[in-house]
DNA sequence: TTTATACATTTGTATATACAATAATTGTGA
DNA sequence: TCACAATTATTGTATATACAAATGTATAAA
């Protein structure tokens, strides 16, 4: 992805602030690329992200917090989100007994199911999103982006 | 910056997941900066592009077509993100003599002036996120993210 | 000339997200 | 125990963004 090109400028652009550009080209390519594959699924990525949560959770429920650490785009609104999700009855969510603070979210039966399947998908679609790379540019670039 | 760590968990994620993760992470603090950045001016990032554009255009005014191809980050709405500038009086729109169905967008002087304060502030953060590189890792890092 | 088609932007509307205020519960120190 | 602070989540509200339909203008075809 060539970033004069893509922005339509002539003049050359300094080098870090090309690698800001860049970075942000990549991204919305990125995200542009898994909206599509889960648009015939209507769920969100971010949607899709806590489902992926609540899976690696084995069983255990998550709370909001938990959900939200370990989001990879922290939101400031998560009990909408899983909202969406209990609306599509891909998770159910309980009173937590021990601390009527919090609240239990796990992801049901439904929810796995869909889960494997948009799951095909979106790694499909990461294959395809860096299937120029070879492993050692792969490891290269995790690297680089270490500095950040 | 260490993915496993950042999404709180254990277990080691495949080297293409961990690659599109470690982008949206990288992606999601260099917005933050920003959007840090920005704040004291009431701005957005998207605003701030839109004055860089037409700054850059010379004097020549811009139609919203040109506005749109430029940006870094696609707009599906653009009259909407001008209108926020004209109410800031940082931009002027008018009606384009020669095809009606255009518009002509140009930066003010008030949108010049705020543009240069804002600009420095927004170069300062771009070298302070990319203080950990060398120049030659800069390179690098382009090459691979040309890849994509 | 009339009709149709393409173009450039705007507007309507639904959804997403950010941020602050509120509510409910629990923990803590006097 | 009581008052107060801390924790956890929800709700209200404003703003942002996506997408489709509508508007107004220009071009082309019949």
């Amino acid at each position: 992805m060539n970033v004069e090109a893509h922005i339509k400028t002539e003049k050359p652009i300094p080098l870090k602030s090309k690698t800001i550009i860049h970075l942000s080209l990549v991204q919305n390519k990125i995200n542009e690329r898994f909206h599509a594959a889960l648009k015939p699924f209507d769920i969100s990525l971010q949607q899709f992200n806590v489902l992926r949560i609540l899976r690696g959770q084995k069983g255990a429920p998550a709370n909001l917090n938990t959900i939200n650490e370990r989001m990879v785009t922290k939101m400031s609104n998560t009990t909408r989100l899983v909202d969406k999700l209990i609306i599509k009855d891909f998770v159910a969510r309980q009173i937590c007994e021990n601390n009527r603070r919090k609240v239990e979210i796990f992801i049901t039966e439904k929810g796995l199911v869909a889960l494997a399947e948009i799951d095909t998908i979106m790694n499909q679609t990461e294959q395809v999103i860096l299937e120029g790379f070879k492993e050692s540019e792969l490891v290269q670039l995790n690297e680089l982006l270490d500095k950040l």
